[in-house]
DNA sequence: CGCGCCCGAATTGCATGCAATTTTACCCGA
DNA sequence: TCGGGTAAAATTGCATGCAATTCGGGCGCG
């Protein structure tokens, strides 16, 4: 999914960045209705970049478009959200384990460092900063998998799962687990475990799913 | 990647699809031109809709957008290509191991009968008739994983690699040997053997990339 | 009170037009 | 002959306009 990045984007190109910013940070939550002729007019655009950035949004799942009905925010059910975290899971796992096979030393050590300087962010319960420094810690490892599909792949569901797992790490104790099993992980990647960083890649996923569960169900009620 | 599927679709749809099968069959080669005119009086239309088709192919990855430059049909470096048959290994084992794990007997049953079905194929050297019961092979097992976003990413990259793997069954023995291989991933995913289901997939698929690379070694001489 | 229908407003789909950038062709001089 | 520069042509990016479909509200009827 060769994402457009270019030094000189068009106006759709960054009016589909900022709308994906708005779903993600939560302005835009699942169902929201996209109007064009509001978006247009609320970036200062005609409708043609609009629709075509739409276009765009609906082709990486951010967006939902039906024919002659307009484009809305997805909404998934439960059991779409828990495809999402599954297939989120199996590629975090599939990447954890081309990493573990074909990661360069320098990568193994860098890697280890960004794990280690979390360590003082878990305890202190930083939740921000270990939020951020979640995010690059796994970006890492699909930039170590060698694969950029695979990478890009990996990265687009973690953006579309973003919008329904809010909130995650505010859960007692989340920040230490969540810590723990990265260590898992990275031991795995650094002896070349492949099996044994697929393992660990999924688990540690599936948890951060389990959590999710949680935090809905509470919501729910 | 939500595919936009609908029995009424738009123009801009139509001409996605159009654009697609004609880079899918080879008709619109890689590093062919994709210039919007010309697109749109050969399909007898406007560019508006035009532009809309390139933009949704472009993050389909089939075709690459620079701003102001115009769209071609995505040319890939043979790393590149390497990486594409890599992922779509690695998207097919995945499904392979989800499917044994959760394929409904029935699923199974049928299965079994397709691959059985293709080995008369096979055995007769029917190219054209077993390329399609292999393509209608491997999305059962994608629909078997039962998870739709992995499925769509595993078709996905299916289609991506297409323009580069062509006339791959008309090397000899292809076809007896991508059947035996058949057999291991479907008595792995019958028995319900995960492990064995992922591992016999790669296999397989590494094995067609063998072929695509000998293929293009000799069309490159 | 509920249900179907019709009409107006709102919204999407597409064509057309224009400005801006890129590409191509050509000319000139070295 | 080759390289550089300029101007015309081609192409993309975006705005605007119009037709068609969908959505919403009010009305009448049962």
């Amino acid at each position: 999914m060769a994402m457009r990045t270019d030094t000189n984007p068009t106006l759709a190109d960054k009016l589909a960045a900022a709308i994906a910013d708005g779903i993600l940070n939560g302005r835009l939550p699942p169902g929201e209705r996209l109007d064009e002729v509001g978006l247009a007019e609320q970036h200062g655009v005609s409708r043609t970049p609009v629709r075509e950035a739409l276009r765009q949004l609906a082709m990486s799942g951010l967006i939902d478009m039906r024919p002659r009905k307009g484009a809305i925010v997805s909404k998934a059910t439960p059991e779409e959200i828990e495809s999402l975290f599954v297939a989120m899971a199996e590629m975090e796992a599939t990447c954890a384990r081309l990493a573990a096979m074909s990661m360069t030393p320098i990568e193994r050590r860098r890697l280890q460092a960004r794990h280690e300087s979390m360590v003082a962010l878990a305890k202190t319960g930083e939740t921000e900063a270990y939020s951020d420094a979640n995010v690059a810690f796994h970006s890492a490892i699909y930039a170590g998998a060698h694969n950029a599909p695979l990478a890009e792949y990996a990265m687009s569901l973690r953006r579309r799962v973003g919008p329904f797992r809010r909130a995650q790490f505010r859960m007692d104790g989340r920040l230490l687990r969540s810590n723990q099993e990265h260590d898992a992980v990275v031991r795995a990647i650094l002896s070349g475990d492949a099996a044994g960083a697929h393992a660990a890649m999924i688990h540690h996923v599936s948890l951060v799913e389990d959590a999710f569960e949680a935090f809905a169900a509470i919501n729910a009620a």
